[in-house]
DNA sequence: AGCCTTTGCACAAACCTTTGCGGAACAAAA
DNA sequence: TTTTGTTCCGCAAAGGTTTGTGCAAAGGCT
């Protein structure tokens, strides 16, 4: 076969007319004869002839990829999100590229800028976890390319995002623990700049005063998202007077962490601490006990992501941020439930 | 700022010069003088000046893009393959497609021909678990676009690949388990035509009668690789007559799900049944009892792939295909020791 | 003064595609 | 024969960049 890509004017020199006569007659124009287009098709066929998308890029001003920034791949909750995401940009003929920022914003920037000098047609991203200078977002609102957050967002009067909704889900697993027998729930926390993490404490409070609960400030850890953070402050929790008998973590490490940490202390998952958290459905069921968890919809936090995205790229003027709100389900497992034991 | 994205053009037009000489003096070419240069370089910097890939891309017919096919991105081994190519790929300027076959031959192909057409610079692929006709990269080598295959292989003359040392690796796991007092070793392997299939059960074998233990045929049984297969071939594993005393699994999916068959038998692991496979460090260490297992080097692999891709790309002869195989680590954790007990 | 070399820049082609417009060839009507 | 109208196709521009070549002006030399 041909070993270079062929070209319209390939196709148009062997043919022996011009390279327009035969661009439009691969699209069937009315200009063209019957007996013509079907020669120079059956060509374009024998030879494999494929539009050159950078050609075309360079016409149309626009590239068909889509960019996708998260804070780390290697992770259950970001990859199947990703995956709804592809899913979507699959289906309208999207290429995605995806550019993790290992949760550094500095990285975040630079992917940023790599994905609108590379004219990405649109940007799908979630905030680092040390994001803090939101004004580098100032770049994409003045080049016009269409950006939507997910999960961890700013600037929300002014992008597009998806999230769930993290107050209610934390009240909701709060007030689950209370009605599972336990008095004194603690919750490690995140990051104070990400959304993710007021929003949670809102909720944990919301529901521990729904409860008729006090709130004890030093129930309230932070930890910075690691494995090793999360053994600490999990320590530093359990070595307190006034210990806590049920844990709300942010999220999946942090629970695994502080699984991990309660088991080398002797203490027993859900008997002596309950252990509830935000998580998804595979790691959730694959620890002993099973964990009761807030169950992220990954796959349509992606599919509305790219849906929103594909919908302001293909609008013709600007449309106003939208925020879309997906309801998280509290699945019951047995790291809860210390009543039916 | 600017809306519109600034071109040589507009620099050339504002300096009154010609758009060669905006491009060279951007480039510090010697025939442009240091102080025109100098006032480019300034108004490229005030405008925020980018070149655009896209027409570079059609000029060197190049698009710094290289495409990744994964059967399944929502995986840890996928994603943090992935993650070592991103990370290979971003340190020399290449952007990275991932586009997921979902375990789908059909798909793949598509991919590949969606990559193709984009005028990806090179290509990363694994297998889906149906592939069977491997003459769809028939295209590929025709095309002269370099292409490296990863952990699951083929028509390896043609085409560079890394894997690990399967053979070898599944040898270490048999005798691990016959070192540690287990005597009827039963094997769940995966779909015939994946290499990966064949070789550990080979090595398998090999370990076996390294061992002095002969072969069962019943205790080779297949799955294809789903949570719900695994199941079943567990429960149909457990309930012949010559019942097995250890199990050693192709992968994570089929361990996590033989470990809840068995408990849900009421075996333990490692005391009655133990329990060895392939994995990775995160899920291996997750689950309870701790999985020893053969520890895949993801990352490493991510990175010679996208090595040996980048070299290939950057050669200008077309270079011999390269075999690259990682040596996998067996580490050696609770699920298998049943001496110490 | 006449010639040559250097300096400093512009022109144009090439990469591939789409598309508005112009125009040749031919037939039919006036 | 001239006009009008079709049919069918080519030309050229545009999108942004690099780069070989051409060329004018200025300086140095004899």
């Amino acid at each position: 076969m041909s070993r270079k890509r062929v070209s319209l004017k390939d196709l148009a020199n062997e043919l022996g007319v011009s390279i327009s006569t035969v661009s439009r007659a691969l699209k069937d124009h009315y200009d063209i004869s019957p007996e013509l287009t079907k020669k120079v098709k059956d060509l374009a066929h024998a030879w494999n002839y494929r539009p050159n998308p950078i050609a075309l890029g360079l016409l149309k001003q626009r590239t068909k990829i889509i960019g996708v920034i998260v804070p780390d791949i290697v992770t259950h909750f970001f990859s199947s999100i990703f995956s709804g995401i592809e899913s979507g940009a699959k289906e309208q003929g999207y290429h995605v590229i995806i550019s993790s920022s290992q949760e550094s914003h500095a990285k975040t920037r630079e992917s940023l800028q790599n994905l609108l000098d590379l004219r990405a047609d649109g940007l799908i991203v979630c905030l680092a976890q040390d994001a803090e200078d939101y004004s580098d977002f100032d770049l994409i609102q003045n080049s016009e390319v269409p950006l939507v957050f997910f999960d961890r967002v700013c600037r929300t009067e002014e992008f597009s995002s998806v999230v769930i909704d993290n107050i209610e889900a934390a009240r909701e697993l709060t007030v689950h623990l209370f009605q599972n027998g336990y008095r004194s729930i603690a919750h490690i926390a995140g990051p104070e700049n990400l959304n993710i993490s007021r929003e949670r404490i809102a909720g944990y409070q919301k529901g521990l005063s729904e409860c008729g609960l006090s709130f004890k400030p030093e129930h309230l850890v932070r930890c910075d998202l690691s494995i090793e953070q999360s053994a600490i402050v999990t320590e530093k929790l359990m070595s307190q007077k006034d210990v806590p008998d049920a844990i709300f973590g942010i999220n999946d490490t942090v629970i695994f962490s502080a699984m991990k940490v309660l088991r080398r202390m002797g203490l027993k998952v859900p008997q002596d601490v309950g252990l509830v958290g935000f998580s998804d459905e595979f790691h959730a069921t694959v620890v002993e006990p099973n964990l009761t968890a807030i169950a992220h919809p990954t796959f349509e936090i992606g599919r509305e992501a790219i849906g929103l995205l594909l919908d302001e790229i293909n609008s013709r003027t600007p449309k106003p941020a939208k925020q879309v709100i997906l309801k998280a389900k509290l699945m019951v497992r047995e790291s809860s439930s210390r009543i039916n034991l």
